[in-house]
DNA sequence: GCCGCTTGGTGGACACCGTCCACATTAAGC
DNA sequence: GCTTAATGTGGACGGTGTCCACCAAGCGGC
């Protein structure tokens, strides 16, 4: 899941249009090229529309490729959208990641453990707002294409590990009770999760941007009400 | 919005072939008939399927009427979605209702109060398991046709009305500060939302069955903290 | 050098979908 | 009974995912 490429966007151009008529183009191109044009293609795709907007053809329009040519490197267009989802994913956890990166004081400081568990909600919530589109394909994953758990050894760099992580500060900093540990990262990531949800494409979806505001700082302070 | 129907499933089948050849069974259906049969036609594909199962073509199919019959009651294929997530809402709604009517206790007394928050929370959790085609369908409105404000007058029958309802009980009770009351609804509905659709579709798909009974319970604990 | 195999891109087809147009029929209103 | 609106039909179009047969480029073994 890590071995996601952070592929540069914006510039899935096809080959240029041969001026003088030749054989429609059909040099080979460097190895795992198209395949990875065609995850970001379908980034580029998944931006502005979502999951559904990722359609195998155009794609493979943007990459300069015929649609089959897809095949080659996907079974079905499920798992070209699976490749994309775990792209977009890493997307997210690396926004998370640099969210908490600027949060300064040391490792245990009861403050600084507080400011990056805030730092690590509003990171998620900025990057669903901001990024709708590639906010619900991350967590669009076709049923059959489901990433599993990290490898082991590696430090956990998705959104529940890097929470996880925090929350096993806080309780080294004396602010969370170690026997509400267990468990507590999920119902924070539901919360975190499902304000990300209701406003985005969810029944309070075009709130004003004053109230979504409002509505992330109810969520954090609430979060930090029930740790208390 | 409560102006939905609550239409009679499973009988959605097209009229029985002509056992003598006919002309193909021109007979035209009784005022709405087709309409809500396309709609109660779309409510079972939902079920299974989610909001993308449900494909005009095929409910006007199972109506027994031929495609094009459907742009008679809807514009477009999103407007007759709309109407199915409108059903699918309702249905919500009324599976809440039921859960809060079934606890005991007269209004005002605490511990019913308190059980009431629980019941909306466990029956709008115990759907999105047991009907997770609906329950993603009821949150599936497409952009153009979002439902708007209920009718003033009648009382809010919607999940986040219920969920007002109830909060507001507890504050006569005396169990939530009043001072905290403001919005309180909105974390308290993210938590709920966010749990069913993390365990529903998302990343926590297909955890064992105890465990998501684990979820629910640390959920619903985690929201009586923070009210405390 | 040549042969043959694997890899990857092409072309053409199919079924299905949403949607539009022109037409036919029925029901309702005068 | 005629007119008119409402409703269902038939046929078409462009778009999509996917399958099959074909073919070109690269590669190893002889």
């Amino acid at each position: 899941m890590d071995g996601v490429h952070f592929v540069i966007l914006g510039s899935v151009t096809a080959s240029p249009p041969a001026t003088e008529h030749r054989p429609p183009e059909r040099r080979r191109r460097p190895r795992g090229a198209v395949r990875e044009g065609l995850v970001a293609a379908g980034l580029e795709l998944a931006r502005t529309g979502g999951p559904d907007a990722v359609v195998l053809r155009e794609a493979t329009r943007m990459v300069g490729v015929v649609p089959n040519a897809a095949y080659r490197h996907f079974a079905d267009r499920d798992e070209l959208l699976a490749a994309v989802c775990a792209a977009a994913m890493a997307e997210l956890a690396g926004r998370m990641a640099a969210g908490v990166a600027r949060v300064r004081g040391r490792h245990g400081d009861p403050a600084a453990a507080r400011g990056r568990l805030a730092a690590i909600g509003t990171a998620y919530l900025e990057f669903a707002h901001a990024e709708p589109g590639w906010f619900a394909t991350a967590f669009a994953v076709p049923q059959q294409h489901a990433y599993g758990a990290p490898r082991d050894g590696r430090p956990d760099r998705s959104p529940l590990g890097q929470l996880r992580t925090v929350l096993d500060e806080l309780v080294e900093a004396g602010v969370l009770d170690p026997q509400r540990r267990d468990g507590i990262e999920y119902p924070i990531w539901a919360a975190v999760h499902g304000t990300a949800v209701l406003a985005g494409p969810g029944p309070l979806r075009g709130v004003p941007d004053a109230t979504r505001q409002h509505l992330q700082e109810l969520t954090l302070s609430f979060i930090g009400c029930a740790l208390a």
